[in-house]
DNA sequence: TCTCATCTTGACGTTTACGTCAACGGAAGT
DNA sequence: ACTTCCGTTGACGTAAACGTCAAGATGAGA
């Protein structure tokens, strides 16, 4: 079965090894050693996919190694399991509403850069066309700004 | 038109005021002044909507200044339109990253969740089928194991 | 055997996004 | 006039997630 250093990680994942050892520090992963040096399974290697994936959608290192923690679950007891699916249903709202979010801020950003493209080829043509009679020097791009409630 | 204080908008948007002062110092938002008093106008309020949604997606007050800057733009000198135009793209493109990792994230989870279901209601009839015979006390969920590549 | 690259463990520094006092100012009610 | 309740500006503290040395161990190659 292959194995890594952390070097190899490293680069593989982009990141440093001072990182790879602050997530063990964290108890993120506990590669095994052989002397004084880490040796990544490909479960370890693993781990540290999910680690990298979960904090690009945002979440600090302490809620990743709960996360994680729910994965190692062996003892199905009725009580833990419950607290599990609770868990679970509050990271999948969470998540959920990230992803709103992340819709409504893509839809503003490809009006805005429809806007931007429009205006950029009317230049373009030389006919400077974009003249609606804004007295106040009123901004080209005002699309983001009706967001009059908060979600 | 409706004006709003400092403490109005902490609580309308679950913030303190602290923080909001701290856009400010950060150059987010530029409240007008009634003495020493900050005054905020509905477009400081939506500014503020836009900042914390920006937080909600996991940017970086930096990086929502540059978004917030972006919409203020109001010389169209092509060369600046060109490069927001680069920066929309940008944004897009790594929020579109994020939503494919919080589409993975969430299907993860809601597999997880339903395997927890089960075991939870077998648990509860009594049957404990649950015996699939693994020898090494393995984990009951390990479906999220097997991101052998990382995406 | 010497060197070199690469690993290790501290330990302290850094950035971000505020929290938490401290000390003061101004309007409003009593 | 006095208290009370916002508001203000520093200034320092803090948690998270590493970066950045320092100083030593170790295996491979010249």
């Amino acid at each position: 079965m292959k194995t890594f250093n952390i070097s190899q990680l490293a680069e593989e994942f982009g990141i440093t090894p001072r990182a790879i050892r602050f997530y063990e520090d964290e108890e993120l992963i506990k590669p095994t050693r052989q002397g004084q040096s880490r040796i990544y399974s490909p479960r370890d290697r693993a781990r540290l996919a999910l680690i990298l994936r979960g904090k690009r959608v945002g979440f600090s290192l302490i809620e990743i190694k709960e996360m994680l923690d729910l994965y190692d679950i062996n003892d199905g007891q009725a009580t833990q399991l419950a607290y599990s699916i609770k868990k679970f249903d509050e990271r999948i709202n969470s998540l959920e509403q990230q992803r709103a979010d992340i819709e409504h801020a893509l839809s503003e950003l490809r009006a805005g850069r429809a806007r931007l493209q429009v205006i950029l080829s009317e230049k373009g043509d030389g006919a400077s066309s974009v003249q609606n009679g804004d007295p106040e020097h009123g901004r080209l791009i005002g699309f983001s700004m009706n967001a009059s409630a908060h979600d």
